[in-house]
DNA sequence: AAAAAACTAAACCGCTCAGTTTATATTGTG
DNA sequence: CACAATATAAACTGAGCGGTTTAGTTTTTT
């Protein structure tokens, strides 16, 4: 042993190790499972493929690795993504645009696609990345929901449905032809344009004012 | 040559090619384009190989062919789906438990997670499938849209806007569900009860009734 | 400095798969 | 019936990939 391995833990680290998740990582999300070749892995990892498998039985098991990884880095970028004690319109402003800044950039594409395409080779695999992302936000817009109706801000019968609702709006446009490949980048005005509508929208229908 | 091939077409017709086809549409939308195997495909079609290969010169063609008729098969489902001359609350309810059904179903699971995983693979499938589909429902809800703000029944400022936002009401709650795969049976109950929410708040927004 | 541990490059194994070939059988037509 | 086109099963080729092994080098520890 190299000094001290304190921790008997299930997952290996060390600065190899990091390297190999690192370089894992950038070629699990941008070639899918099955595109990614263990030798392009260790090729991008700076590490020979002996060492890799000496920490990783199995390509398998690495996959699941990085997943692990990338559930935990989605878990802190939904953190603080609602203040929890600003008014609705300016509070879901913020929020439609930070959750769209998320699922718009090359990570949110990519885990998003991860998911879709390995799904029934890795079952749970999806439901593991909605429960540290999209559920997780979820709550947290249902939490602030119930606070906004004691102000008596909105009106909401469904919360949970509410919550989906105005997460779907966020994706109007721009989400579909991400998927399908027809545009990949956004400009600041196209994301406005949909948080501004999203917004709009929710607040006609929960919103307490008058119209 | 057989006995009379008046259309000198680009692409092959005749039993055996129906035949190979209906096949390799059917293990295409199961394993995706990597995940499929050519003799997997011909023994699905009942067909030999070399027969394959004598109408299909290589695996990314049939996979083409496949595509292209998938495309004709989305334009006719989305034919019929939103009834013109109706009032909003009619219509679109009917028309948002229309898509709502077909995206649901296996073939648009199918179709979406084909176009999700290999649209870089082939560059431009995701564009057509978009366009055969999702795009020519939009311009119908356009179309209807404009109907309506004629007889005084709906009030809108952005109609693409409001088209992408209904359709993606639609996909509340369910369609994440179903492309993470935490689930893909949905009851009547849980459709309508988005469906019936989709119109909720998209009339809250668009409808001109007081509130 | 010596011993032990970690690492590396490269060859290798077994397997799968796209695509081809061959030799044979089936089908349709004059 | 005979002939030609079409189809078939099965073997084969060549390439890529997951995973292992080997033989040697670098790093760490004592």
């Amino acid at each position: 042993m190299g000094h001290m391995d304190i921790q008997t833990e299930t997952t290996p680290t060390g600065r190899k190790v990091s390297q190999v998740l690192e370089g894992a990582r950038t070629v699990f999300l941008r070639d899918g499972f099955e595109g990614a070749s263990v030798d392009d892995i260790a090729r991008q990892a700076g590490v020979s493929k002996a060492t890799l498998y000496n920490y990783f039985p199995d390509k398998r098991i690495l996959f699941m690795e990085v997943a692990k990884a990338e559930c935990v880095r989605q878990e802190t970028a939904t953190d603080e993504m609602i203040a929890m004690n600003a008014a609705p319109e300016k509070a879901l402003r913020t929020a439609a645009e930070r959750m769209m800044r998320l699922f718009l950039s090359p990570f949110g594409r990519n885990v998003f696609r991860i998911c879709v395409a390995e799904s029934d080779r890795f079952p749970g695999l999806g439901k593991e990345f909605w429960e540290s992302g999209p559920e997780l936000m979820r709550t947290k817009m249902i939490a602030y929901f119930r606070q906004a109706i004691d102000r008596g801000e909105l009106a909401i019968d469904d919360c949970d449905l509410a919550a989906d609702q105005f997460a779907e709006l966020c994706k109007a446009d721009l989400f579909p032809k991400l998927m399908f490949g027809i545009q990949d980048r956004f400009s600041d005005e196209e994301i406005a344009r949909v948080a501004d509508g999203a917004v709009a929208t929710f607040m006609a229908r929960y919103g307490t004012a008058q119209k």
